[in-house]
DNA sequence: CCATCAATTCGCTAATTGGCAAAATGATAC
DNA sequence: GTATCATTTTGCCAATTAGCGAATTGATGG
């Protein structure tokens, strides 16, 4: 029982891991589009949502060449929805969120064979999120 | 941000720290008598609370030549107070946390000098809980 | 069958950490 | 002041782990 909890609980208690879980707030993602947003290499990637996979956290699903995670639906650990409860109510306006969020709407909005080729180079450097002002910073 | 909160994460992500925590939340206890329900050194015991209270989980107070650690009153860490709590939901009935209450009852019933000089030694061996039922499992 | 591509696994390195013994600290008692 | 005792700090070792590149797996498409 304490060996369970300690396995969500060290889950959480890496800066990446959290990250990712606070992108799949906003839905499922597949792992090229994660990857693109954490600047990580895809086998770090693919380590971490492993290890949030074995703690009950997270959920897989494959789709063609694409594999996409999502947050547990389903109740795999008792542990897990606690801390998923803990997660999404925290964080919210944290730096690295909100900047993840940034960037994932850019991420969004590339086709994903384009983006799991080119990585961060498909994100136009100076494309704004969809909702974002409309005005400066455009190329003088 | 994400970093004091990872502070907070990491402390609770550790078995023998969960274990102070859950025996904290019966009140203050001295360095000595955590020692002796953990079995563990004095100067590994002594890390792990100073861990705790960094992540602004424990509050310190000297009396003496003993020191006790409380949970956390004063909000020291903004993520403290939802780990506490979510600590303080859990593992109520982890056999661990069952085990230790079992001998911090006996840690108890021991005068303070007497279980700093001889740690476990100092627990009469067939003693009882005070709440414990008398039958059985006595000397034959 | 073979090539391609996304994702995972393997092998490795650097950094972190839980554990202890020994030395240092800080407070009481003589 | 000196001794004693509880706790903390320091130094060390063994184990764990985040990160990467290279090799492997699994699925699609020729």
């Amino acid at each position: 029982m304490l060996e369970t909890f300690e396995t969500v609980a060290k889950a959480v208690a890496d800066p990446s891991r959290v990250r990712i879980l606070k992108l799949l707030e906003g839905g499922e993602l597949c792992v090229c589009q994660i990857t693109t947003v954490l600047e990580l290499a895809p086998a770090t990637v693919s380590k971490h949502l492993a290890a949030l996979k074995t703690a009950g956290l997270l959920q897989q699903r494959r789709e063609g060449k694409w594999v996409y995670y999502r947050l547990a639906e389903r109740e795999l650990n008792p542990y897990a929805p606690p801390f998923l409860a803990l997660v999404g109510a925290l964080l919210a306006d944290d730096p690295t969120t909100v900047e993840d969020r940034r960037v994932l709407a850019l991420v969004n909005a590339v086709p994903l064979p384009v983006l799991c080729d080119q990585g961060r180079a498909a994100l136009a450097p100076n494309a704004q999120a969809s909702d974002a002002s409309p005005c400066c910073g455009g190329p003088s």
